[in-house]
DNA sequence: AAGACGTGGCT
DNA sequence: TAGCCAAGTCT
C-alpha cells in the first residue's frame, strides 16, 4: 500500500464515490480500449517514445510516426547514437521539435547513467529532458504498473466533470488537486489501466467542446457534472490571447533541378530544420530579383505564386513567395542547393511552407 | 506565471 | 471561415 499525503487523504475523503470509479471504468475499457501498438507491446522504450508523441498531439497523427520511428531505432542506444537530422526527418511534420532532441538527450542520459535501461522511479524519470509530470507517471505506470498517476488533459476534463467543479484546470493549484485525487483513485494492481482508461474514456466518450457522449459513459452514474446538467461547460479554461501576425516574402530559387535552403537557428521555432529562405514583410518582384543578384545569381524566370498563410499556436505567418529560376551561384553559408533526393532523405522542412514546398516534385 | 513551442482535424 | 484544442514541457 503506497502511503498518501495527509493533504491526499482528506482531499479524496471529501469525495469518497471516487473510489467507486475504477470498477466500472476498468470493465469499459476491457471491451472498448482501442488496439494501439504501444498497448500491444509495452516496453518501456516503446511506452515512452509514444508518450513524446502523444504531448498535445492526437493518437491519429502520431500513428505512423511512431511504427517509423521504432522501425529506425529499435533501441534506447540506436537513439542515443542517432544523426539528428535523421531524428527531425522522423520527426518532420510532428511538431513541437524540441520534442525529439529532448528525447535524445534523455535516451543518453539513460545509456550513461542506467546502462540503457528506463528507470521506473518517478524521480528519476523526470529528471529526465522532456519528461515532466504527466509523462513520468505515464512511463512509471503504464510500462512499468507503478501506481503513479497520469493527468493529461482528457484526465482533467473527466475529473472537471465527475466532480462538477468550475475550477479552472489551467492553474498549477488545480492540476495538483486533480493529481491528488487521481492518484487515490488508482487501484493498484491495474495502474497502468487505470490510468490509460481515464484517457481514452476522454478521448472517445467524454469529449471535449461541449461534446460529452454520457449516453456511452461507464460512469455516468457517478457523475456530478451529467447529474448537475453542467458537463458539457467544463472544464473552465480562461480565453485564449490573440495571435501575432507576420507578413513575409518567400524565395523559391531553383537552378538545375535544386533549390536553395536555409537551416533556421538551432534554438527557437521550428528550431534545426530547413526552410525556404524569406525576408520580413512583401516585397515586388523587382526587389526580389535583386536579393538574387547580391547573393551572386541572375534571375532567368519570376514568378509570383498564390499567397498562403500558416497558423502556429501563438503566432500566423502571412506568405507571399516568388518562384524565380536563376543562374547557378554558391550557396551562402548556411545554405545548401537541395535536389530530390536529399530532400526525401534528409532535409526535414517544417508544414508550415506545405502550400509551396508540394509542388517541389514537379518543380526540380 | 505566462508565453513559447507545431500541426491538423473538427465544428 | 475562425476558433478550439490534443496523451505537455520548458523557461
Amino acid at each position: 500500500m503506497i502511503k498518501m499525503k495527509k493533504q491526499d487523504e482528506e482531499l479524496i475523503a471529501q469525495h469518497p464515490w471516487l473510489l467507486d470509479v475504477s470498477g466500472p471504468l476498468l470493465a469499459w475499457y476491457d471491451r472498448q480500449a482501442r488496439i494501439l501498438p504501444w498497448r500491444e507491446q509495452n516496453t518501456p522504450y516503446r511506452v515512452w517514445v509514444s508518450e513524446i508523441m502523444l504531448q498535445q498531439t492526437r493518437v491519429e497523427a502520431a500513428l505512423p510516426y511512431f511504427e517509423r520511428f521504432m522501425q529506425a531505432l529499435p533501441t534506447i542506444k540506436d537513439l542515443a547514437d542517432a544523426d539528428p537530422q535523421l531524428l527531425l526527418k522522423l520527426w518532420e511534420g510532428l511538431g513541437y521539435y524540441n520534442r525529439v532532441r529532448n528525447l535524445q538527450a534523455a535516451a543518453r542520459a539513460v545509456v550513461e547513467k542506467w546502462d540503457g535501461n528506463l528507470p521506473d522511479q518517478y524521480d528519476q524519470l523526470v529528471s529526465l529532458p522532456g519528461i515532466g509530470d504527466y509523462t513520468a507517471g505515464a512511463i512509471a505506470s503504464i510500462a512499468y504498473n507503478r501506481p503513479i498517476p497520469a493527468v493529461d488533459g482528457n484526465v482533467l476534463r473527466v475529473l472537471s466533470r465527475l466532480l462538477a467543479s468550475r475550477a479552472d484546470v489551467t492553474q498549477p493549484s488545480v492540476k495538483k488537486e486533480m493529481r491528488s485525487l487521481a492518484q487515490a483513485m488508482i487501484p493498484s494492481e491495474r495502474a497502468g489501466d487505470f490510468n490509460q482508461a481515464l484517457m481514452e474514456l476522454g478521448a472517445m466518450v467524454c469529449l471535449p467542446n461541449g461534446a460529452p457522449r454520457c449516453d456511452q459513459c461507464p460512469v455516468y452514474h457517478l457523475c456530478r457534472g451529467s447529474q448537475q446538467g453542467i458537463a458539457h461547460e467544463l472544464p473552465v479554461k480562461p480565453p485564449k490571447k490573440q495571435r501575432r501576425s507576420i507578413d513575409l516574402t518567400v524565395f523559391i530559387l531553383i537552378c538545375e533541378g535544386n533549390v536553395l535552403l536555409r537551416q533556421r537557428p538551432k534554438k527557437g521555432l521550428l528550431a534545426g530544420l530547413w526552410e525556404f529562405p524569406h525576408v520580413e514583410g512583401w516585397i515586388t518582384a523587382e526587389e526580389a530579383s535583386r536579393w538574387v543578384n547580391q547573393w551572386g545569381g541572375k534571375v532567368l524566370d519570376n514568378h509570383a505564386l498564390p499567397k498562403a498563410q500558416h497558423i502556429f499556436s501563438h503566432l500566423e505567418w502571412h506568405m507571399t513567395a516568388y518562384k524565380m529560376l536563376c543562374t547557378s551561384f554558391p550557396a551562402p553559408k548556411g545554405y545548401i542547393w537541395a535536389d530530390r533526393s536529399q530532400l526525401s532523405g534528409q532535409i526535414a522542412l517544417p508544414s508550415a511552407f506545405r502550400a509551396y514546398s508540394k509542388h517541389l516534385p514537379e518543380w526540380l
